[in-house]
DNA sequence: TCATTCTCGATGCAGTTGCATCGAAAAGCC
DNA sequence: GGCTTTTCGATGCAACTGCATCGAGAATGA
């Protein structure tokens, strides 16, 4: 069926207006704030959550292109937020670590992005409509 | 109310993931068959529905930053996709149309870009998930 | 074991984006 | 009219991205 129907197209039309919009408001309060880009913050979300990764694991877990995420981890690296170390396993490969200024920029950069986040979406929809908005989203990307 | 509630933070972390496969995933399709990125597209379509238009409503109509506008003209014009003409009425501004091939351009993208659009979206989702889709979606910009 | 193939992460280079700013024209103001 | 402020679009420069490819190490398989 290569035909989408109308409402597929509004829906994909909207999909991207509706980040496009969230994530510029998103994104320049962070900047307003001194706060690095959004990435950042995901990078060192994850590292925190899982403990230290693999670039290949981030890349994955973010939808990072892999010579993306080497020359983020660059700048990260060269910031003090993460670490890298050697990988056991695979002479190949490298552990990548957050520090605790990482933490440190992670814990206050988390007000400043939950309060664009509420701004952008939540300010906009019940909480009903929010969960309902995350389920249809969430079938997007399985 | 600051703190989001935990269906938006939800909402808006999906809302960043859908994007983002769904768009890979047309901009991948797009690439493929040797056509140019999706804002040239969104150009063109612009272009034809409303006619000639100046530079700042292509922007707003688009989400476009100025700069970055005024860089893709320069590129899609030296392809020979859109021309550029003088502004009665603003000694400034300017007024740029679409060319004979940028409707070829844009009617040969098409099937390509739906084709895709119904990958990432519509078989995911019931005619009618869909249009509630964009319903929640378009609250956003509103 | 050794040769082939594959995976991991880095990097040179060209193209693109973001930022700040510019010059020119218009709009607002006295 | 003259003066200041605002808007429009372009551009120099630095940062970032995408692409292709590389070198090193791991996995496969005879």
């Amino acid at each position: 069926m290569p035909k989408p129907a109308d409402a597929t197209i509004l829906a994909w039309a909207r999909l991207v207006r509706a980040h496009a919009a969230a994530m510029g408001h998103v994104q320049a309060a962070l900047k307003a704030a001194g706060l690095p880009p959004l990435e950042w913050y995901d990078v060192l979300l994850e590292l925190e959550r899982e403990g230290p990764l693999r670039p290949r694991d981030l890349q994955a877990r973010l939808l990072l292109a892999q010579y993306n995420l080497s020359r983020l981890l660059d700048r990260m690296a060269e910031a003090g937020l993460v670490t890298r170390g050697p990988c056991e396993e695979d002479g190949r490969g490298q552990v990548v670590a957050i520090s605790e200024e990482g933490r440190a920029l992670r814990r206050r950069a988390w007000p400043v992005y939950s309060r664009a986040i509420q701004d952008a979406v939540g300010a906009k929809l019940s909480e009903a409509q929010a969960a309902h908005l995350a389920e249809l989203l969430g079938r997007l990307t399985r």
